[in-house]
DNA sequence: TTTAATGT
């Protein structure tokens, strides 16, 4: 009688001390991959809380998560009110009512489909930004600057809802239209998208720059107009941050930065003449650029004497 | 070709 008990007693310790073990073994598990996937990329530790209150916002959330992780993959340039489109990521300025930053990764699949080019091109304020902080219609309307994408609508072809998503005002900003926006910056656009079929996988991020003037009294000072009811501020510059990821021989990514003034700019003038110094960009803007990349695993860079293996357009 | 605004 007192054998079965004490085989059953010696049973139940059994199981409970393998799953207690168990649970031990799946727990250091779990930390060791978070572990590895905040050394990966910091940001996802500190932003996640934050991101998952953006989720509310879609119909199925591990879609969207999964895309955002994929654009976001080399880290988030700032944590300052993060939004996420179909596809792209975005971060808004409150008081000047311009996105700090928008993210794109771009593949050759997206920028192909020619028949989504048929489709409405219909701007629109978002309504999911608070009224105060809001960007209008109106206040673009006979301001004299275009309503300039930062996401270029002409990189989401993919799916109909990719390119309505780049009309939203969030990735709008006042730009000149004769000489930059259907120049020099529509250019560099167009140079983006041939890095695109050329190395099949870039990440951009876009946005403005504020930047600083010396005055008359020598001292530094920061002007810029601003447009609209709503008082949507004009960037004096914008910033282009290109990423290539090693598809091609060298097998390193390559990244370069683009600084361009907000203002008519000469039809002979080269784009690398424009290249900057992507410290420069992120002193200027507050920000810090895929971050997640060691930038000693980095080919070349963004010096123009460097290398020219991207420098071949006109 | 692509970018966009304007006037009817």
């Amino acid at each position: 009688m007192g054998h079965k008990w004490l085989i059953l007693a010696l049973g139940v310790t059994a199981i409970s001390a393998s799953f207690v073990a168990g649970m031990y073994f799946q727990h250091d598990h779990a930390r060791r991959r978070l572990q590895n996937l905040i050394q990966k990329d910091p940001y996802a530790y500190y932003v996640s809380p934050q991101i998952y209150k953006v989720f509310a916002f879609f119909g199925s959330p591990d879609e969207a998560d999964h895309r955002m992780r994929q654009i976001m993959k080399y880290g988030f340039p700032g944590l300052d009110d993060l939004r996420l489109y179909s596809d792209f990521v975005l971060s808004y300025d409150r008081r000047n009512r311009v996105a700090h930053w928008v993210c794109e990764h771009l593949q050759a699949d997206s920028i192909r489909s020619k028949r989504l080019r048929q489709g409405r091109r219909h701007f629109q304020a978002d309504m999911s930004v608070p009224s105060n902080f809001r960007s209008e219609l109106t206040d673009y309307q006979r301001s004299g600057f275009d309503r300039g994408h930062l996401a270029a609508a002409g990189n989401h072809h993919l799916q109909q809802n990719h390119c309505q998503d780049t009309f939203f005002l969030t990735n709008i900003a006042p730009q000149i239209g004769k000489g930059f926006n259907s120049g020099a910056w529509n250019k560099l656009e167009i140079y983006v998208r041939s890095l695109v079929n050329r190395f099949g996988s870039v990440y951009v991020c876009t946005g403005p720059l504020y930047k600083p003037k010396q005055k008359a009294n020598g001292k530094f000072g920061v002007e810029y107009d601003m447009i609209g009811l709503n008082m949507v501020a004009v960037p004096t510059h914008f910033f282009k941050v290109i990423m290539v990821e090693s598809n091609h021989h060298l097998g390193k990514p390559y990244m370069e930065g683009y600084v361009l003034p907000n203002a008519p700019i000469p039809n002979g003038l080269a784009l690398r003449s424009f290249l900057c110094d992507i410290r420069e960009i992120e002193h200027y803007a507050g920000l810090r650029f895929f971050d997640g990349l060691r930038r000693s695993d980095l080919f070349g860079s963004n010096y123009p004497h460097e290398s020219q293996v991207f420098r071949d357009f006109g």
